[in-house]
DNA sequence: TTAGCATGCGTAC
DNA sequence: TACGCCTGCTAAT
């Protein structure tokens, strides 16, 4: 699930649940019982994402942070009497009607404010906050010679960026995913960065990526009407051997940054810096 | 019922 | 570059 459009739903979700208020916390598993016992019956001030970050402050000066990683995942749920598979439930909390289930996160660990304040300045601009500065960013792909392909999963770069926004950002700029970022023009970086800006609200707002949606998508990329299995509809993402939606070459596939990675060789030719004008 | 894979990332080699 | 970690869904058996 989590690219950086779910992690700031979530933040949105428990804000809107129990922003403020005095929650129960708990950890059925045990393995976060301890940070949930100083936890417990204190208020939770607010929740705010950074990339795939979460952090979660409660009173006192006390954060959760949060990376759900590859598999974790947080759901809201009606609180009932029984718990399911208990065993592998990290951390509750909850009120009297909702409780938020964290289920397999790659880390969930209690910081204080200078710990907090690290992750926030460790991570790079994050398109869908909007005291993101895309010159970090451009700094960055400025300054590399690894494929921009990779560079758009480095989250001091792009932060929340994850391997369908890096597939399908490329593709709709017509841009060879192994080009040395520092090839890249500043117009067609520019126009990457408002891309995903886009999108990735896009996805926020919808519940899922769809990257092929007519409001940003011209007449020109012939969008398909076609749901994609994961949940939203995409260009090349996980499509390996199907026809382009665009112009029907088989859609090619192979690792880079150690994800499998998406591309059509013609839409997307070897050595192209893509197009800054094609949305 | 089991195996394999996944929208991630840290560490060791 | 390979592996380990955490869980759940799907496809294969």
């Amino acid at each position: 699930m989590p690219e950086g459009h779910v992690i700031h739903r979530l933040s949105t979700g428990l804000n809107s649940r129990f922003e403020g208020t005095r929650v129960q916390v708990a950890s059925p598993q045990g393995r976060f019982a301890a940070a949930a016992g100083l936890l417990n019956a204190t208020e939770l001030i607010s929740a705010e994402a950074v990339g795939k970050h979460l952090l979660i402050d409660f009173e006192s000066g006390r954060t959760v942070w949060i990376h759900l990683g590859l598999i974790g995942k947080l759901r809201f749920v009606p609180v009932t009497s029984q718990i399911p598979n208990p065993q592998t439930l990290r951390l509750r909390i909850w009120d009297g009607r909702e409780a938020a289930d964290l289920r397999g996160p790659q880390w969930c660990r209690l910081i204080d404010t200078a710990e907090r304040q690290a992750v926030l300045d460790s991570s790079g601009p994050d398109p869908l906050r909007a005291d993101a500065d895309p010159e970090r960013a451009w700094r960055k792909v400025q300054a590399s010679a690894r494929p921009i392909g990779v560079l758009l999963m480095d989250q001091k770069a792009f932060a929340g960026v994850g391997n369908i926004f890096r597939a399908e950002v490329l593709f709709r700029h017509g841009i060879d995913p192994q080009l040395p970022a520092k090839a890249l023009p500043r117009q067609v970086f520019d126009s990457i960065w408002t891309d995903l800006v886009g999108l990735m609200n896009y996805a926020v707002d919808a519940g899922r990526i769809d990257t092929v949606a007519e409001q940003h998508t011209p007449a020109a990329m012939k969008r398909p009407a076609r749901v994609d299995a994961h949940g939203g509809e995409v260009y090349v993402y996980r499509r390996l051997g199907e026809p382009c939606l665009v112009c029907g070459t088989p859609v090619s596939g192979s690792a880079l940054a150690g994800r499998n990675l998406y591309w059509c060789s013609s839409c997307q030719p070897t050595g192209s810096s893509g197009h800054a004008n094609r949305l």
